[in-house]
DNA sequence: GTCTATATCAAGATAGAC
DNA sequence: GTCTATCTTGATATAGAC
């Protein structure tokens, strides 16, 4: 019996990856497997379906940034302004357009007509995300104009890496970056 | 011989519209052709290609943008802030999530990795786009200032539509057209 | 757990009758 | 210009050996 060569977390790791720059119907199974080094056969003892995958992924993408990122909108230890800031910068690392931008964004433009289960867990993850801004607008603005701010942030930040996509220009995500920490 | 069913600009209204809900990928020609009520054989003699259907889709919309929207930005009759919401009005009745949100936005983050004609053509979508709202941002704010708030304008734009999407709410369209427009 | 087949199906595209 | 029929390819997924 052969070793394992690669571990499912690991799968999830370069699938995120893979997704987000090719798409869900422009990532086919062989091309994930080969970013793997797998042949796509070997797929199915990971995972039971392709829609599985994505699914796995984008919970895992979701898992992480709430606990590694959307979390410091709740640390009282730092400022609101110093909170939003070091949010922002983990952010644009991540979901920086040069390595194929926000997986979620991307999902939710090609897929907005398919699975329910899709659509519930991409609303969760921006739920998520308008949760973390809303906590830390709402320190400096009442309750109705924070969440107002946190929808705008987020709709700049989601533009900005599409844009950035277009112009191959990831100085507009730097930019934004500016504007939403200058409202704090 | 039997009569034509369909006109080629008649089949480029309703190929937006399934190209937008659905995505490229996402698109089949049988979903094309059920659309304008053709088999899908009868489209090559309209087109040469799938891509070529999208090709000529997003060109015409961008005509279509440039003579009947954008047109407005350079319209010296109006003044700059009458100017923007004529403009934001009609796009948010062209591009409103309900409908499948802006196609060449959706294109962008399908088709990245894709054929460079298609980046050819996205990419003067949003240039137009820009040169039209730093027109009228000139008229109020230095140029530098003008073109900065030209892409953030875009990106809250682009944003609220993905957003509306996801949350079903096109209520996002108009606060983000009342945030844009409190800028002249 | 991974591999080499292979089954199955849907998609883009073409040919030729009308 | 549209149709029916068909070709060809590439995709998801499965079966069984190692």
């Amino acid at each position: 019996m052969p070793r394992q060569k690669i571990t499912t977390p690991e799968i999830i790791g370069i699938a995120i990856n893979v997704f987000r720059n090719n798409g869900y119907h422009g990532t086919s199974m062989a091309k994930l497997a080969e970013a793997c080094g797998l042949m796509k056969g070997s797929f199915y003892n990971h995972f039971s379906s392709k829609e599985d995958i994505l699914l796995v992924t984008i919970r895992s993408l979701n898992d992480y940034l709430n606990e590694r990122i959307f979390k410091i909108a709740y640390d009282n230890a730092l400022k609101p302004k110093d909170r939003m800031k070091k949010i922002l910068n983990k952010l644009s690392n991540v979901l920086r357009s040069d390595q194929g931008g926000c997986l979620v964004g991307n999902m939710t433009l090609e897929l907005y007509n398919g699975h329910n289960e899709f659509r519930q867990i991409l609303e969760k993850y921006f739920q998520d995300w308008l949760n973390a801004f809303t906590t830390i607008f709402a320190e400096k603005y009442k309750n109705k104009r924070a969440e107002k701010l946190a929808r705008l942030s987020i709709q700049e930040f989601e533009g900005a890496i599409m844009m950035g996509r277009i112009f191959k220009d990831d100085e507009l995500l730097s930019e934004t970056i500016d504007t939403i920490t200058s409202r704090l």
